[in-house]
DNA sequence: CACTAGATGCTCT
DNA sequence: GAGCATCTAGTGA
């Protein structure tokens, strides 16, 4: 099924934890989710408006944004709300449930709990690069596809997201709370101190 | 196990 | 030129 990718995006993100993204013969449950909003949130690269980077985001939802980091990694967003609003899901994490000899060659000696364990882990793993940019996730024929399941994971958790140097406490990560393919937090160097009361984890309740 | 230094190149200012 | 929604290999315990 499609979810409603359109709805404010913290709460798109949640909704989409046990989905399956698809590139030929891998498959990789989502365990790991973070929001990104271009209007209210700094830390999103649509934040500063349109680009050539981040037009995928400012597109139609349901398509793939994604950008090549620190020299090396591809990491890949689910693009939500309406065209023309930058919006984004990052995928930090998953576990492979299919083709797991394909994503093991393609990430040499790292063990299954890391195949996909990192939005660069799990991009390496599905075999996503430069060409997949932009690709629909719904259109069955396309390249690379998600499902959505009906229902959701029984324990989702909520905290703040990994790695950005700005809007560091807003807890706008989600996670299967259960599941060991899962990312340990950790803060951004460039981030000032967490502000006193704000919790690293805690049960999500929609 | 915990911690950290260095790699590496695209994007935007 | 600075910064980056990261990862791996190395060290030390």
């Amino acid at each position: 099924m499609k979810p409603d990718l359109c709805q404010p995006v913290e709460q798109v993100a949640p909704r989409l934890l046990g989905a399956v993204i698809r590139h030929g013969p891998v498959a990789v449950r989502l365990t790991e989710l973070e929001a990104y909003d271009g209007v209210t949130d700094p830390a999103s690269h649509a934040y500063r408006g349109r680009t050539a980077r981040n037009a995928v985001m400012f597109g139609p939802p349901g398509h793939l944004y994604l950008y090549f980091t620190y020299g090396m990694h591809w990491a890949g967003n689910i693009s939500c709300g309406p065209e023309g609003v930058g919006c984004g899901v990052l995928m930090r994490a998953g576990e492979v449930i299919e083709g797991l000899d394909v994503a093991r060659s393609r990430r040499g000696p790292a063990s299954d709990r890391n195949l996909a364990r990192g939005p660069g882990r799990l991009s390496q793993a599905l075999g996503l690069h430069a060409e997949h940019k932009g690709s629909d996730l719904f259109d069955q024929g396309g390249p690379v596809t998600l499902e959505v399941p009906p229902g959701q994971p029984e324990m989702i958790m909520v905290g703040p997201r990994v790695g950005v140097s700005v809007e560091a406490d807003r807890p706008w990560r989600f996670w299967i709370g259960d599941s060991p393919f899962v990312s340990d937090y950790k803060r951004s160097p460039r981030a000032p101190r967490a502000a006193a009361g704000v919790p690293m984890a805690q049960r999500w309740d929609g």
